[in-house]
RNA sequence: UCCUCAGUAGCUCAAUGGCAGAGCAUUCGGCUGUUAACCGAAGGGUUGUAGGUUCGAGUCCUACCUGAGGAGCCA
């Protein structure tokens, strides 16, 4: 048997035969001439298969071959500036591994398909190019996660998921019977985290979280992967500047090894080209100026008023000013979580930080300087009708040398909708849990 | 939870209150360079569910179910 190689190393085997190993994409024939099209999982590549060059049996087994039926295909590699990848294989030899019955053909045909249907079959819709490159372009940017931290200095220490309590109130947490108590899904890792910081200076999490959101945007997953980076000894200006390097390096990453799926996926790459530090840093009064001008132009609808939270279209609003993401900082501290410390300058504001991406996609980081002192962390606690005893070990932190300390958050299906261009974060999951989805 | 829109063949969609249709997919036939190939033919329907109005409902009304888009909340 000839050599085996992928569809995306063919190019190495120029004027060879290869043996592939993978399924039948489509087929489209012309009397005595197949052109079967195979997927391997790396790439597609067109099938030539004249029929005085193949034995009756091949050629009649390829004939009748059905969409996504599993193949072994032998044949020689030839470059064509015909065929989109470069290259066809001149079939010599197949063999079915299994063969999809027409009587229960694939439901996914290369045609338009709705959504509902989709996702429906999102097991199959997987294998699609589109869907496969975005899934490469994510799991280049969790390897681009990894190494970022990992390279400077960083410890990997993961939380837990089943957890006892809150982190941040619990209506939306997903309850979870755990032998006689009830425990919940985490939503966050950050207390932990702030834990293992205080014994290894600089550490990451990274892993999936829960939300009970009854949210129905292109935004929200209830289950979804989040990296949170953890500082000793870190101020909101420290965090700030380790959020841009951090997205530069990651969107930088992708530009580099995943070009062409970003190309395949139709990504305008020149937006991506232009991410990297300094990102602009707005503070959220200036924010709130520039929405209010907004406003008075007639390019927001609602006026927006000092002391509330931005909506959505305030959110859109804010990143269409800039062809980077930009940094808004310092909220007020009422909007914003119990565990932020607060501007000393103006008691008011919480030290911290939301990285809105560009083009409209919205937060995709939160991050924020942490509350050191024990008296005022206890007193909010009590503000927000918080369990104290549930807080034991975290208000510990605060007695045993409590210091100075920042992290951030970035939810990785948005960062991956951003830097692929999707209308969606549905696609940028292998198996997306929503609110009206658990299947399959 | 609220607002808006949609649900008809396996899929994507048509059909003025008056005979249920097309393209793709499937099956059969034709074609030696096709690029979501093309050409010809066949099979394929409890119009989301339950009521109601009407001589007559895919179409109008009510409720419910499902989905999509948006809001709120968030990463």
């Amino acid at each position: 048997m000839s050599p085996i190689t992928t569809i995306a190393e063919i190019g190495k085997h120029d004027g060879q035969s290869v043996t592939l190993r993978g399924w039948l994409y489509n087929l489209r024939e012309s009397g005595k001439l197949l052109f079967p099209q195979f997927r391997d999982g790396s790439g597609v590549i067109q099938g030539v298969v004249p029929k005085n060059a193949v034995t009756p049996e091949v050629f009649e087994a390829i004939k009748t071959l059905t969409q996504e039926s599993s193949v072994i295909v032998e044949g020689k590699v030839r470059a064509d500036k015909r065929a989109p990848g470069g290259y066809e294989l001149d079939v010599s030899n197949v063999q079915v591994v299994q063969r999809v019955p027409e009587s229960d053909p694939y439901p996914i045909t290369p045609k338009e398909h709705g959504t509902e249907f989709l996702m429906e079959h999102r097991h199959l819709w997987v294998r699609s190019q589109r869907q496969a490159s975005i899934l490469r372009v994510r799991a280049e940017i969790v390897k681009a996660v990894r190494d970022f931290f990992d390279e400077r200095g960083f410890t990997l220490t993961d939380p837990p998921i089943l957890t006892p309590a809150a982190c941040e109130g619990t209506s939306t947490l997903f309850p979870v019977d755990y032998f006689d108590e009830q425990a919940y899904l985490t939503q966050s890792g950050q207390l932990y985290i702030e834990a293992t910081a205080m014994a290894l200076g600089k550490v990451y999490s990274f892993g999936p979280t829960f939300r009970a959101e009854k949210s129905k945007t292109r935004r929200h997953l209830t289950e979804f992967w989040m990296v949170e980076p953890e500082i000793a000894y870190a101020g909101l200006d420290d965090l700030m500047e380790l959020a841009e390097q951090f997205i530069s390096f990651v969107v930088k990453r992708c530009l580099e090894r995943r070009r062409g799926d970003l190309q395949a996926i139709g990504r305008d790459l020149s937006k991506l080209e232009k991410i990297e530090p300094p990102f602009p840093r707005l503070t959220y009064d200036d924010a709130v100026m520039m929405l209010q001008e907004g406003h008075a132009k007639g390019a927001v609808e609602a006026k927006f008023e000092w002391g509330g939270d931005f909506g959505s279209p305030d959110e859109t609003y804010l990143s269409a000013q800039f062809d980077k993401p930009v940094m808004v900082h310092r909220y007020p501290a009422k909007v914003k979580a119990f565990y932020m410390e607060p501007d000393p300058q103006r008691p008011e504001l919480a030290l911290c930080v939301d990285v809105l991406a560009p083009e409209g996609y919205g937060e995709i980081i939160g991050g924020s300087q942490r509350m050191a002192s024990h008296e005022l962390l206890l007193q909010r606690i009590h503000e927000h009708d918080l369990p104290e005893a549930a807080f034991k070990w975290y208000l510990d932190l605060r007695k045993y040398g409590s210091v100075p300390h920042s992290g951030f958050g970035m939810g990785i299906e948005r960062a991956v909708a951003w830097i692929c261009g999707l209308e969606h974060v549905r696609e940028t999951i292998p198996f997306a849990r929503m609110l009206n989805r658990l299947y399959p």
